[in-house]
DNA sequence: CGTAATCTTGACCAACGTCAATGTTCGTGG
DNA sequence: CCACGAACATTGACGTTGGTCAAGATTACG
C-alpha cells in the first residue's frame, strides 16, 4: 500500500479554510491565566496565536503532571468540543493571545471541507506520536536523558516555528515545570542540567537555552528525535492579521 | 457553547459504512507474530477483531517501553496511513484476526461520509486522554499505583468489549509485559502485586485477574477512570461476520 | 518426563526524592 | 537608583523507592 500523501486533499488550503470558517475573535491572557479548566463544563475550541501555555492534570495526591507545552500554531481544547469538558487544564506561561474558535460549525466544516477532516487526523495522529515518546521517555529512560530529550524536542518544535534560530535561543520555564514534565523532583532536575552541562550537551541559564550540538545531545539522549516534533505547525498565522 | 452530541452526524450509522467500504479481508497471526514493524517503509491499516496486542517501542539501548494494549476492535495503523511508516511494532500477544482495510479509500470516504472523520476524530482524541493518563501515572505515581490502575483500565475496556463480566477475567498478560507498560522492573512488578493482593484490591495469578472492588482499587490508585477507558470500542463486529 | 521459560524471593545497590540551609534573581515601592 | 522581600535556583546530607543479581520453585511445552 503506498504512502498517501496529503495531496490527495488539497491540504495545503485547508488552514486557510478552518481559520476563516470558525474564528470568532481574539483574547489575550497575562502569565498564570487559565486558557481551559480541568472538569468545567464547557467546551472551546482556541488556537494558540502567540506565547506559551502548558497542559496539564493535577493528580489527587497533590502532584502535577504536565502534559504538552502548546506553542503559537497549536489547536487547544479539541477534547472539550467531543466530551463538553476536558481532563486537564491549560495555563497560559507567558502573555498569550489566542484565537477563539467556533467550535459549533466544526461539524460543518468537515462536511463540505473534507480536507480539514484529514488535517486534524494528520495533526492529531503526530501528536499521537510526540505521546508516545514522551512515555517512553518517562517509563524506560534515566533522568539525564529524559531533561535532554525534553529541550531538543522544545528546540525542534520552536525551530518549525521560526521561534528558535542557531544554537541558543528563549525558554520560558522553570525548573519546577521541567520537573513535572519529566516525572523527577525540581532538585533531581538540577543534577541533570548539570551533568548535561558538564559534557557540553545543553544549558539551560537564566532563560536561555544553547545546545551546541543537536547531534551529540540526540545521540546522548537515546532517542531519535520524532517527525512529529518537527512537523511544520498547522494553522500557524494563516489567518489575515 | 453546547457540548457537541455525535447526533450532530448520524454517528451511529459511521462504523458499518467504515467497514462496508474498506474491508478488503481477513487475517488471523498466531502469537508473537507482527501486526506492524517499526520503521517498516509500509503503510497498512487494520481492525483488530479478535485477540490481544502490544504496541511498543524498543528503545536504543534495549529497552521497550509498551505503548499501548491494542483490543478487539481497536483500529491499528493510521500513523503509517498519514506518515508512511510507523514509529512503534506491533505485535501479537495471543493468536489474532484482523480486518485488512484498504487506506487508499481513506480520502474519498472521509470527503463522502464526514460521520466517519468525525468518529475518527473522537476516537483519537479518547485515545489521547487515555495516554495523558499513562503519562501522569508514570511521571507521578508510585509503583502499586501504577499496576493497580494499569490493571483497571484493561478491565474497564475489556468490559467495554463484552470480555470481562464481574469480578475476574482472564489477561494473557506476563511480569515483563506489565513491567515494560509501567516502566518498572520485572521483580519490582512482583512486588507491587503483593502489596496489592495484601490489601485485597486485585490478584493477577495465572493470568486470572480478580477485583474484588473496583472502587476500592480506584480509589488506592489515586485516579479516577477516564472515561476513554469506558467508551464503547468503535468499529467492533459491526461488520458482518 | 525433561528442558526451558517464567515466577518468586531475598540480599544488596543505585537512582532519585526529601529536607534544610544558602545564594540569586526579580519585581516593587520608596 | 536603591532597598527590600518573595520567589526561585543551588547545594549537601540523608532517606526511600525501585533496580540488579542470583538462586530456587513453578509452570508450559515438546
Amino acid at each position: 500500500m503506498a504512502h498517501l500523501s496529503e495531496r490527495a486533499f488539497r491540504a495545503l488550503a485547508a488552514e486557510e479554510k478552518f481559520l476563516a470558517a470558525m474564528k470568532r475573535s481574539h483574547v489575550a491572557l497575562v502569565a498564570g491565566e487559565f486558557v481551559i479548566k480541568a472538569n468545567a463544563r464547557i467546551s472551546a475550541l482556541y488556537t494558540l496565536y502567540e506565547g506559551w501555555a502548558v497542559r496539564y492534570q493535577l493528580l489527587p495526591n497533590g502532584a502535577r503532571q504536565i502534559l504538552d507545552f502548546v506553542l503559537p500554531g497549536d489547536l487547544v481544547g479539541l477534547s472539550s468540543v467531543f466530551f463538553g469538558s476536558s481532563r486537564y487544564s491549560v495555563q497560559a506561561l507567558t502573555p498569550v493571545t489566542l484565537y477563539v474558535l467556533d467550535a459549533t460549525l466544526l461539524p460543518t466544516l468537515l462536511r463540505e471541507e473534507p480536507s480539514v477532516g484529514w488535517a486534524f487526523l494528520k495533526g492529531r495522529i503526530a501528536e499521537q506520536e510526540r505521546a508516545d515518546t514522551r512515555l517512553a521517555l518517562l517509563g524506560r529512560l534515566g533522568a539525564n536523558e529524559r531533561i535532554g530529550y525534553l529541550l531538543l524536542e522544545l528546540r525542534e518544535r520552536l525551530r518549525a516555528r521560526g521561534l528558535f534560530r542557531g544554537q541558543s535561543g528563549a525558554l520560558p520555564l522553570d525548573r519546577a515545570l521541567l520537573a513535572d514534565a519529566v516525572g523527577l523532583s525540581r532538585v533531581h532536575v538540577l543534577r541533570a542540567m548539570r551533568a548535561l552541562r558538564a559534557r557540553g550537551l545543553a544549558d539551560l541559564t537564566n532563560r536561555i537555552l544553547t545546545i551546541p550540538s543537536v547531534r551529540n545531545l540526540a545521540r546522548f539522549s537515546g532517542f531519535p528525535l520524532t517527525r512529529a516534533a518537527r512537523a511544520q505547525a498547522i494553522l500557524w498565522r494563516g489567518g489575515a492579521e
